[in-house]
DNA sequence: ACCTGAACACCGTTCAAGT
DNA sequence: ACCTGAACACCGTTCAAGT
């Protein structure tokens, strides 16, 4: 984000500055690496991010990656905090509603351009300490809506999980053909005693940005109502 | 559920019923396979539900398995459906705030009992056509609630992203230690300038039961809201 | 109708060796 | 400090063959 990154930290001035070009090549790869593997995730999705993919774009052995990350586990997390860290979750409103919608957009914005985020998070363990980072954004406000400290969290959790749940939906949507719509329905649904879902009228391409907007909205009125109640 | 099954539907009579035992043998091994692989699942967890260990626990060839599923994703998708057809999500109740909670606590039950269900479900396209026995429940809950059909699968849509998101997240953290404990938190955010978040002070064991209550809640009182606002 | 055995084209990762 | 090459212990699945 900022656009100068601090000099190296010159901690222990006292041991000789010999020009080290390797620490800048090393920081190089791994940034070069993370990019790659983000790439591959946005456009070949999940099953082709592999070691050996990552490897083979940058004309390297599979091996060579462990001299940069520990596993793929390591890799994964990567991607996602640089992803994540490249975002301002803090819309710097004074009005909470409008920080806690400014907030998840922002993150629903980060899993819409990279379609494989939320499986990053919700998989095992590859969340990154930037994942905190909206996490404070949300308890600030959620402060000043009158939650307490436990409630805000439980907010939090909500908001995350609806979020992220969404955007996962719709990406898999897009690519398997799983939206709500009405011949999907019809097909799978025929004579099981569905009815109100099956004469469900939906319009044929589901509108998810008015959908999560909606959530948000009814989020929000949640908030105000239990905030309220105290 | 039901303890009797509907005897094997006798249609077309007009065909000689010459005993096939084959017929329940195949169904059997079906329903047996299923079980095998839902009990690895339970106990193994999801990287240990492979072919080649579900045709182990049977004492069978890998192959074996695909006279029965077409794939690995048609097995799994057999696992979720023989787990949701099981439950019933309409607790016949006339208040439809109460309906909602017997669904979503019906659903999270379901995934506290076999903590690789969300993954199931949200994962590849494993999802079986009983998904749709909690939405219909939903949908007429939330009809009665004042909502347009747009709104309640708008809902509907939240309230499951929430539902498999807090089940999941608490069954990766019971295994990765990933709640969000104060230690936890401690040691991976120091010095990162999340004031709020790094004072928080929750319990030692975060208590997932009284956050998914609360986020029903929250989602009930939003309901409410959205429904007087039409 | 159901199962086997060998094989294919993949995985992530270890280990020993090179420079 | 970084990379290679061979290997290990796995995957899901195809194919041809058996009964």
């Amino acid at each position: 984000m900022s656009p100068r990154r601090p000099s190296k930290k010159p901690k222990k001035p006292n041991k000789p500055a010999q020009a080290r070009p390797q620490r800048t090549r090393r920081d190089l790869s791994r940034d070069k690496l993370i990019a790659v593997a983000l790439d591959l995730l946005d456009r070949k999705g999940p099953a082709a991010l592999t070691m050996r993919a990552v490897a083979d774009a940058v004309e390297v052995t599979p091996m060579a990656l462990y001299n940069h990350f520990s596993s793929k586990r390591d890799l994964l997390a990567a991607v996602a905090d640089h992803v994540i860290s490249a975002a301002e979750f803090d819309g710097g409103h004074a009005d909470w509603r409008e920080q806690l919608r400014h907030c998840f957009q922002t993150l629903r914005g980060l899993c819409l351009r990279h379609p494989g985020l939320p499986g990053l998070l919700e998989r095992e363990g590859a969340a990154p300490v930037s994942v905190f980072a909206p996490m404070e954004v949300t308890l600030r406000a959620l402060g000043d809506a009158g939650l307490d400290e436990i409630d805000s969290t439980r907010t939090y959790f909500l908001l995350i999980s609806f979020t992220l749940g969404q955007a996962a939906y719709q990406a898999r949507g897009a690519i398997e053909g799983l939206e709500p719509s009405k011949q999907i329905r019809a097909e799978r649904i025929a004579g099981r005693g569905y009815r109100v879902t099956e004469r469900l009228d939906l319009p044929a391409r589901w509108d998810f940005d008015a959908s999560f907007a909606f959530g948000l909205s009814l989020i929000v009125a949640g908030v105000e109502a239990m905030a309220s109640k105290r």
